[in-house]
DNA sequence: ATGAAAGCGCTAACAA
DNA sequence: TTGTTAGCGCTTTCAT
């Protein structure tokens, strides 16, 4: 292990003050040119590296942003994560990512973020921000911003999901069909909600009488009813209603159309010979399976978040603003017109 | 935004020195009881936080561990990464994450993970280590360990790519195939090579004859070739061959198979009741389309990776190890029996 | 058992 | 333009 070598080392190396050393390191210009390179041999041919604590320590602040997420057993929060990572690296700060696997977790995570000058600002994912932890950020004076996820006071970037529901099944009644169900996950996520409202209001609007027989979800909770399996539950639920089953669904998450499809498949039916389908996401699988739904631009979306919270960071006085994105209908195969039989 | 309050606050209000309140904050044990009982009170009121990167700073080490992972389009390292993530919190850890997307950026990440006492340790997953980097590892003094990567003098956790693609090799075998089709990735990926390897002794120990057409790469390089678009491509090549065409395939991961999957049905061909396949990672989504395949225990290897990492923190002495995982076959639904109009 | 004081390695204000 | 010095907030020796 090499001795450790600081400014002082290069200091006098140099034949200099630290003071100068740090100059020529954080590129003031009060420096000659001839010293300043002078010492950037030194620094060269020394291998010299600063210390990033202590200059964190002195700068008072962390050049890092923290992203708490729930973990990602979820791909939607990959695709973004991976435009928050791309972003924040391209601006010069650190990434540090606290996973947590349920809302217990969440307060703990954020007390860690919250230490003084550990972070200089926070990525929420989609969890509902517990109350409690609202004044504390105001407090500690860091920024947030909220990513799928809403709070008044709070930046946040998200999806419209109202209107992206309303799309999906608007879609679905363009092409023929009445009697649309729609697969759902649990009602306490926000994005489930809504997703809810879009569907409603779509039918409505076009003189469909709304059934709440006609939306299920399935038994499993994990991810709030965002996976697989609850996916398939609901769509046996419906399978069981017999010739009284919807030819056309409309599902609240890629995933859970997934599942959907294979307990249609499982049970003999065809899709979309018999059954249409539109999910959301468009997580990267769906392409895969060729299935249509509405595309969430998540990459982008951890790109913004990341984008907004630098803004802030460099003027805390700006206006809080809630950026939403309209999801984005994607057609691949899951989807046909609807037959003939008058509805 | 309130007041800083540090040790210096905490030992003024409880009136003893700030000594005494780092000894309680620390748990040294020469502190009476009520001194103790005390400064806790105080520190509870006070909300206190202890400053990370002071604490870094005094104690010469960053409880933190860095990820350098070749981003994540890939859902293997989603998973791996999940296993890293828990270990590494539930042992007070912190995760500090690099995605690079290509070889050279490697070496910058790995410049940011080196600057002294910015990590204690360093996880490097799945790319050939840039030959310079290994002096300045031994220099710096950094613990480090390979996941899905191999460096003889290197702690390495990983695959055993050779056994894997033998195994599933056999098993088309034993299914009473004789030709046998492999869709490669880049053999400039290890993993890639080894598990050609492995096809061939499998067929080498049964009396059957290598051919090198039997063995297709896709044109798309993106992920050294482990992607879908090359798995569809590959499995095109194969299709031009017609009656020549092997109605068996082994391939070196989910996300090709996949994409061979759907060139297969695009042309017609049923899955897997004209061509059996089976693929390596057991990534979710094999699940969801039902692909038998070879699993890694990708979760476990994170945590694993991270268990040895912080073993080694606490013992620098330790012996290189190299340990290597053995994937385990999972049947799922695309293999069938060879039809027996004889090989 | 406890307080005082000396670092940890850097930045930034202050003289010169 | 440059060197010197005083912090940043903590840990850890060293006296007491």
């Amino acid at each position: 292990m090499t001795p450790k070598i600081t400014i002082y080392e290069i200091a006098k190396a140099a034949g200099v003050g630290i003071g100068t050393v740090s100059r020529v390191l954080n590129n003031h210009p009060n420096v000659t040119p001839e010293t300043r390179a002078k010492v950037k041999e030194v620094v060269m041919r020394m291998h010299y590296q600063p210390h990033t604590y202590a200059q964190r320590l002195a700068r008072r602040h962390s050049q890092t942003i923290s992203a708490i997420i729930p973990f990602f057993t979820n791909y939607f929060f990959v695709e973004i994560l991976r435009g928050v990572q791309e972003e924040i690296t391209s601006l010069g700060y650190d990434l540090m990512l606290f996973g947590v696997n349920n809302i217990s977790q969440v307060e703990s995570k954020f007390a860690l973020s919250l230490q003084r000058g550990r972070v200089d600002g926070i990525l929420f994912f989609s969890m509902k921000l517990p109350d409690r932890i609202v004044p504390r950020l105001r407090e500690a004076g860091i920024p947030v911003v909220l990513i799928d996820s809403y709070y008044p006071k709070l930046d946040s970037i998200s999806v419209a999901n109202i209107d992206g529901a309303y799309d999906a099944t608007n879609y679905l009644i363009n092409l023929g069909y009445q009697r649309i169900g729609m697969i759902n996950a649990l009602l306490m996520s926000a994005p489930a909600a809504e997703r809810l409202q879009g569907y409603r209001r779509a039918l409505e609007s076009n003189g469909i009488r709304y059934a709440a027989d006609l939306v299920k979800t399935g038994v499993n909770t994990k991810q709030d009813g965002f996976n697989r399996e609850a996916g398939y539950e609901a769509m046996m639920e419906f399978i069981k209603m017999g010739a009284e089953m919807p030819e056309a669904f409309f599902v609240s998450s890629d995933i859970q159309a997934l599942g959907a499809i294979a307990a249609l498949l499982e049970n003999g039916f065809r899709v979309p010979e018999d059954v249409s389908m539109v999910g959301f996401d468009d997580i990267e699988l769906a392409s895969h399976v060729g299935l249509t739904t509405m595309r969430q631009p998540m990459y982008q979306m951890g790109q913004m978040a990341v984008e907004r919270l630098a803004a802030r960071l460099s003027d805390p006085g700006l206006e809080v603003i809630h950026k939403t994105f309209l999801p984005e209908l994607v057609v691949r195969g899951t989807c046909r017109r609807a037959k003939v039989s008058a509805g």
